[in-house]
DNA sequence: TGCCTGCGTTCAATCTACTGAACACCAACC
DNA sequence: GGTTGGTGTTCAGTAGATTGAACGCAGGCA
């Protein structure tokens, strides 16, 4: 298999790309996402990106024409083709219908709230959400991203690679991103965890990343050759929580995982 | 659709775009998105759009550098940055955030399963899903597109239009796609659901898209200058629907809709 | 075995898309 | 009023992306 195209180098900008506009445009969707208000003018990209006015104002008015971007007078926003595309992506997805059709049916994840996400770098990605518990909604939507240290899937997820993977993404005394006063801190306190989870076979989030809120998940078994690491999670407060209840459900997400990983359902 | 037309530019833009790149690569992506299976070779793509095998692939490599595509083996097929992508525009609209919150404590909706969708052409596409009753459950997910005429919503929608960008959208003689018996089937019965509609300020689907199940359906109100026009759904099964319990639905529907037109809140 | 027909990749020549300075415009400021 | 700093747009010249034929490779078939 073709090995490696390693050079890698520092991707960023100025290295040469097979088709320039492209990757420019690119930048310009994920430069418009990171954005806190998500709406930028074109100047506003240009200096950001670094690339002349000019050739940003033609990137522009083509994903404009595509409907990747729209405009809002003066400013640009992501466009609902967007949508459109992302749900494209997730409809073809067997794990996440048969996630949905398992939940429905188990008899102790049926009245929780689990979720299934996918490893996305140092981050982990949320497909899908089932709410078996229409009090307790949770305020994280479907596409959100979290820091893999925050949370119970992606600690799990995290367990599944090798050593070196986990090193190369977290190199020691990487500082982790904090949200309570129980997150963890330090890339030792991670890695501490991750051989905890694989002795035990999931992972336990206490309050890392909400107070009163705790998690437990488990990774799916990467299911032979390509595809993202999927993990699952389920949330509960921490107020209503009890161990007997845990077991449970860390079993039948285990089932579930085993199921996912199984190409054959 | 056998319109292989040679060589460049019978494209879908008679004249050149700005950045053919940008343009030639978001092709891809609809391409991908619209085949059955989701993975194309890139000669399946070169030769679908008409754009040359070395040029093909050079836009293949740039958007897998973005991981807007994946590559699986031969195939391509979407990538997992449309995901947040997607999920960034949602999470930029405050229209859903506040649907979350209204249908959570509505008296009636928050039993039901109401869904806000967006206009998009000819179809509507879901942005979210409340789902108040967990044992009802829809297949749909979001993003998912529907053709305007096979819901509520989408004549909900289409009722908000002028007559002659209706007229466009549907010509006289245009053979509407259906899915039940009782799918609508002309442009002119289409016409004459409008005018009910408006009428009645909402509308009804009995049985068009899914035996055994109706849905009742209101637009909201344009907020002033731009943005995609919403509407909004309850699904309701037809064997336990009653006209009463409908009109307190409408009677909600309504009340989320001119809250969400309204920039105030 | 040899002959196909399919795939994706390569490379030098061409033509086109990018550039950057100049432009027109608006609003705020002095 | 004049000036400054901001926006987006224009256009001719040139750097460089695009291209199509040629290539290597794998699988199907006789």
């Amino acid at each position: 298999m073709a090995d490696s195209h390693t050079t890698r180098s520092s991707e960023g900008l100025g290295s040469s790309s097979p088709a320039p506009a492209v990757t420019r445009a690119a930048a310009v969707l994920e430069a418009l996402a990171g954005s806190p208000s998500g709406r930028l003018t074109l100047s506003d990209l240009a200096r950001e990106l670094g690339i002349p006015k000019s050739s940003t104002s033609n990137l522009l008015l083509a994903l404009e024409e595509a409907r990747l971007i729209t405009r809002q007078g003066m400013d640009f926003a992501l466009g609902r083709k967007l949508v459109e595309l992302g749900a494209a992506y997730l409809s073809r997805m067997d794990e996440v219908q048969e996630f949905y059709r398992y939940c429905g049916q188990a008899p102790t994840l049926s009245g929780e709230t689990v979720r299934i996400a996918m490893l996305d770098g140092d981050h982990v990605i949320y497909l899908a959400r089932y709410e078996g518990h229409p009090a307790v909604r949770l305020t994280s939507n479907i596409g959100d991203k979290m820091p893999v240290s925050l949370c119970g899937v992606g600690k799990a997820l995290l367990a599944q690679l090798h050593d070196h993977d986990i090193a190369a993404l977290f190199p020691d005394g990487t500082e982790l991103p904090v949200m309570t006063a129980k997150s963890l801190r330090t890339a030792e306190e991670l890695k501490a965890q991750v051989v905890t989870i694989r002795e035990q076979g999931f992972a336990f989030e206490d309050e890392e990343s909400t107070v009163g809120v705790v998690c437990l998940a488990v990774p799916v078994p990467t299911h032979g050759a390509h595809g993202p690491s999927l993990g699952l999670s389920v949330t509960a407060l921490k107020a209503t929580y009890s161990a007997e209840q845990g077991a449970l459900m860390v079993k039948e997400l285990k089932e579930l995982a085993r199921s996912l990983g199984n190409p054959m359902g």
